[in-house]
DNA sequence: TTTTCAGTTCGAAAAATATCAAACAATAAA
DNA sequence: TTTATTGTTTGATATTTTTCGAACTGAAAA
C-alpha cells in the first residue's frame, strides 16, 4: 500500500512553491491541471521527455503541494490542490489561470 | 553612464520570475522591498552572503523584470516593479505582501 | 500464471546555479 | 590627487538540478 506524504497547508512554503513553478517542464503540468481538472501522466501536454524525468518533476510539484495524486488501478490521476493553495496563498490560482500557456 | 535593461511588461514571463522568487535570498530581498520602498544593497537583510553574491541575485532579480534600480551617486537603490507587476501579474504583489517573512 | 501497462526509484552523467575572492569601476570625501 | 565607499564583473569551485536508461513495483489483462 501506498502512503504519500502531502504537505499540509501550513507546511507549505512560497519560496519552495515558487522554485516548483521555476521551471518551464512543471509550469506547463501545473497550467494544465489548472484547467483540466484531473489527469494522469500521459495527459500532460508535455513532449521530448523520458518517463522517469516526468516522475521527478511530479515528485517535486506534489512535495512543493502544488499537486495530488488519487490511484486508481494502475493509473496516478493528478490534480492541483486549488481550495489548498486559495486558502495558503490567495490569488496564485487565479494568477496561473490568467497566464496564457506557452506552447513551445 | 550605466545602461541597464529592464524587460518590459510584455517581456515578463512567469516560469522565469518564479524562478527567481524561488530561492530564500532572493525570495527574501523581494519581501523586504515589497514592504519597505526603497533599500541600497546594505539595506537588505539578508546575512551570511558575500557582496558579489548579493550582487548576483540582484541581477537575476532586475532580469526577471521583479526590480528595478535607481542611481544615487555611489548608491544603487532597488524597488520592487509594483506597478509593472501588478499589471503582468495581478494578484501577485498581494501575494507577497500577505506572506509573512522568514527569519532563520 | 504470465504478460502488459502505468508509473516510480536508482544510479550516473550533464547542465545549470550559487558561492566566494580578487580585480575592477564610478562616485564622493579627505 | 589620493583614499574610501558602494557596488559590479570575472574566474573558479562547489553544489544542486535536470535528464536519461535500466531495473523495479503494483495492478490489470490475457
Amino acid at each position: 500500500m501506498k502512503t504519500l506524504t502531502l504537505p499540509s497547508i501550513s507546511e507549505m512554503d512560497l519560496t519552495t512553491v515558487c522554485a516548483a513553478l521555476g521551471d518551464p517542464v512543471r509550469m506547463k503540468i501545473v497550467q494544465c491541471l489548472a484547467r483540466s481538472g484531473e489527469k494522469n501522466c500521459s495527459g500532460f501536454e508535455v513532449e521530448h521527455i523520458s518517463k522517469s524525468t516526468l516522475s521527478h518533476h511530479i515528485k517535486i510539484l506534489r512535495e512543493s503541494g502544488l499537486i495530488q495524486p488519487r490511484f486508481q488501478g494502475k493509473e496516478h490521476f493528478y490534480s492541483l490542490r486549488k481550495e489548498d493553495l486559495d486558502r495558503r496563498f490567495p490569488g496564485m490560482v487565479d494568477l496561473l489561470l490568467n497566464e496564457p500557456v506557452l506552447t513551445e
